[in-house]
DNA sequence: GTATATTTCTGAAACGTTACAGACAAAAAC
DNA sequence: GTTTTTGTCTGTAACGTTTCAGAAATATAC
């Protein structure tokens, strides 16, 4: 298709065009557009009809916008890539979560992509308010966003004060999950995370350098398992860490590669996810090990697809549409200028399927 | 929180009170935040200092964008509920592909709620163009977005003259599909589809009627299995056809239970989606039928978990991301002006997997 | 030392609306 | 027959930027 067919940039055809045409004030046509009660029928149909007769679109949306101060969407901030937002079924959640907020107050989400090397993107969104979800705490886009000064709510992030934050307990479900292999007897842990800085290996202090540079959620589920592995007695230094540069099965099971090489052989697997932990729970099995009895295996988030994964998984549940729906509500309201509770954690609950069971001699 | 914290909606900076405050043009400081060339370095620091301190959030997005005459963003208008566009598999693909194409373009994606009752979200959506995806033909927002003469891109809609359309050869693919059952010698058919305005049961004429109100791909699914039944000399008008409400694996399981009680059974059900037919493939085998050898049953799209199901599904697949790459290229090129193919059609792939074999007493 | 660039800053005109106070006439109230 | 209300329509001032031609000062060329 050539550009220079209806589509085309021809000559716009604005509201004073209208007015020009029928000998009247350009009011008088915004009203017939949004005050129907001002005017007279006749004069109105006359209106709309000269104007679809000049192929006038209708009101410009920015003009409209930038006159009544409001952009009729919130923005979303979340992830390095766009398209991670419709990859992660976790996220996938979320987002319809927040979507269904939204939907009520007849707002749009803009999805503002997170390339780091640049922040016009989010300083130019055309948005009324921010919820930031996932994001490193160090990340550019996020200063950027609230620098911008609009309602904006913190979801899965570390908190900061002033601004409305979502969290859910994601430490008490690690320590929950940890846990309850312990009880099984588990002893040689191993865990499987999503990227981190650097090995989590090091004192409390260096734990909050990196915090900048580790997901939140990934940071307090880490803190679970090691302060449910530590009050066991056994020692943080000699839990393996293995790091994967995706939240994605394929790392998972090249993870779990690594794990088995090891000896001895860790007999329970912490997996930061269900992504990861579907992941090492294939390659487990392709390399001729049973699971649960050969190696335990733990996920975390139960992602629709851990239920049916064979064995299912154990797992830590969450409310992820309701995390997300919490958010968009929240934004909403701060929007009309309502009061917003400042914090809200929402609790886990151990899921247990037929991916852990005791330790062999227990 | 209370309303009246920092993210109370104060008096307003403006660039204006910046460039007062400096006793300098307000241009001035427009450029110090665009043009960093046009103006010494030392007033620049200056301009940006007094601007911090200020608390001035940086030059309005809106108003940045009426005077630039674009907003940065394209919107994607999706289904009923924009929830759903996080809920289908097949939609997260088309979307993921979508935004590719957009990220490299440093644009941002508008989700537009559809909801039936109005169209002011459309009308008011701060964007440069559109992607229409998969919406019913006759739905008022189509309509609105055509109407707002940006620039407009087709995706698994009717096409219309003048509007890039992108569509898939739906037809080909469910021709290929109820082919391949044909060959496996079966003759007794059922199909389950998503909503249909009217049970497909009739002539020509009323499926062109009934086109406006029906999905796009729905119709020509339907076409490419009626063409390939017929052509094997079986009536369209035997073929039992049952119509759900939702494309989800619940509403594919329930049709699936009602065709069991026919007798006749079908030896071979044509499932209009994969979510369909994988809730049909569960309710087959719960009902105590085993899966291919009582009963044949097929998808359509090919989204990952088709493969991970148990028999894994025949189907016909298709290049969801790249279907959404191409639409968003497409649009980006539209909007540079440069020219467009006013009709791209996308081929399918047979993928012939556990779900089927050929019929008893073949 | 004049003419020509170059750098740095300014002012006003858009961008396309909507909100609001008021003008005018016709209808209603007393 | 005056006042009050109602119904229609108008004009203008925002909304907060960016753009662009040009002014002023400073540097460069000859």
């Amino acid at each position: 298709m050539p550009p220079d067919n209806a589509q085309r940039k021809r000559q716009r055809v604005t509201i004073a065009d209208v007015a020009a045409e029928l000998s009247v004030a350009v009011s008088t046509v915004s009203n017939a557009y949004n005050r129907p009660d001002q005017l007279s029928p006749e004069l109105r149909a006359r209106v709309l009809a000269v104007a679809a007769q000049l192929g006038y679109p209708g009101p410009d949306p920015l003009a409209r916008s930038l006159r009544q101060q409001q952009a009729g969407a919130i923005g979303v901030l979340f992830a390095e890539r766009l398209r991670y937002a419709f990859t992660d079924p976790a996220a996938v959640l979320v987002l319809d979560g927040i979507a269904s907020a939204l939907e009520q107050a007849d707002l749009s989400l803009l999805l503002v992509p997170g390339r780091a090397d640049t922040t016009t993107t989010v300083q130019r969104a055309l948005v009324d308010g921010f919820i930031v979800y996932s994001m490193l705490e160090a990340d550019p886009l996020v200063g950027a966003a609230l620098a911008r000064r609009i309602p904006t709510v913190l979801l899965d992030q570390p908190p900061r004060a002033g601004v409305p934050s979502i969290t859910v307990d994601d430490a008490d479900g690690a320590h929950q999950i940890a846990d309850h292999l312990l009880r099984f007897g588990h002893r040689r842990f191993a865990i499987i995370t999503d990227r981190l800085s650097e090995p989590l290996t090091s004192t409390d202090l260096s734990l909050h350098e990196q915090a900048a540079h580790t997901f939140f959620v990934t940071q307090l589920r880490c803190q679970g398992y090691r302060t449910a592995l530590e009050a066991a007695g056994l020692r943080w230094q000699d839990v393996p860490i293995h790091e994967c540069a995706d939240n994605s099965q394929a790392d998972g099971a090249a993870a779990m590669q690594a794990l088995l090489h090891m000896s001895p052989r860790p007999t329970a697997v912490l997996c930061i996810t269900d992504r990861l932990a579907l992941g090492a729970l294939t390659a487990a099995q392709q390399a001729g090990l049973a699971v649960p009895s050969d190696v335990s295996i733990v996920g975390f988030d139960d992602i629709p697809s851990a239920a049916h994964a064979s064995p299912p998984l154990t797992t830590i549940r969450q409310a992820h549409r309701d995390k997300g729906l919490l958010a968009g509500q929240a934004l909403v309201a701060l929007l009309r200028g309502e009061a917003v509770a400042e914090r809200i954690t929402l609790p886990v609950e151990l899921v247990v399927r037929g991916s852990t069971e005791p330790a062999a001699g227990c």
